[in-house]
DNA sequence: CTACATGCAAACCCTTTGCAGGCTG
DNA sequence: CAGCCTGCAAAGGGTTTGCATGTAG
């Protein structure tokens, strides 16, 4: 359980911003909150749940798609849209930024690659777009599962 | 129906291609692929198979999917994958390349940024992985629907 | 105390699968 | 004429919804 400032700050930044939208802070609100601020692994809805079950164990799926549906709307979290439907979540980094996603294991990792920040606005000039967000992800195959053959 | 050589040229390859890979052409499966390669649209499954039975009325959604699949296989179309799981198909490009995404409308375009085709080696140069494909996608609001809103 | 949030189960919806019969090569 | 392809219908699987109950503010 990290205990930086930065980790409190952001918590307090997210609740408040949820509270100012008229939504309640639960418990399980909370822990799923939580759960996708801690984490690095861009976990699933499932991998949420059963996160959350180990605190609350009485928690229904359904409340967790409901709460990840929130925390979308009030742009806290971005979802990775995969192609069989088993998206996964990012609570780390609000902005869109871009993933590296592994065909073999299906791990994904957070890439940096240094100024794609002016992409959406030379898109905007180009056609005339309001640009929203964006997502750029890559496919491949990851160095360990290559290892493996 | 377009009757420029260009058009006929990629159909013929892609033809040739798939006979080379063990699979049979059918009236179908031709239709499939002219209304893909015909189209700038990106058109969903459930609008290739209303295109499809134009001409062939008994055609199954079935076999539009089973045949979008062996197209994705063979490498000849390429799948948008959207976040409410109604895919769009597009098989103008083989190659992948930005898509401009109205979330409004819907409707989808491709968009000509002159400089990204070096990203992918970017990419596998800085995290060690086999970069097989990425998709680059960008949401926003499209100046009709702009105007209209 | 009044809504909003939860939990359960059923509904959704696109996509996939199984199988008998048809058609390509 | 062997085996892939088709069409039909049913199953699949992640996500969403409806409703009675619980609880945050």
């Amino acid at each position: 359980m990290p205990e930086t400032t930065e980790r409190q700050t952001r918590l307090k930044q997210v609740v408040a911003k949820l509270r100012e939208q008229g939504h309640r802070m639960t418990p399980q609100r909370m822990a799923v909150l939580e759960i996708l601020i801690d984490s690095t692994q861009h976990p699933g809805a499932e991998q949420v749940y059963e996160q959350v079950r180990k605190d609350f164990p009485m928690t229904s799926l359904a409340t967790i798609y409901k709460t990840l549906i929130v925390l979308k709307e009030v742009g806290e979290i971005s979802e990775i849209v995969l192609a069989d439907g088993s998206n996964r979540y990012d609570g780390n980094i609000p902005h869109p930024h871009p993933h590296l996603i592994c065909n073999h294991c299906h791990r994904i990792i957070d890439v940096d690659l240094n100024d794609l920040s002016t992409l959406p606005q030379v898109v905007a000039q180009q056609t005339g777009y309001q640009i929203v967000s964006h997502r750029l992800d890559f496919f491949g195959i990851c160095p360990r599962c290559q290892e493996e053959g």
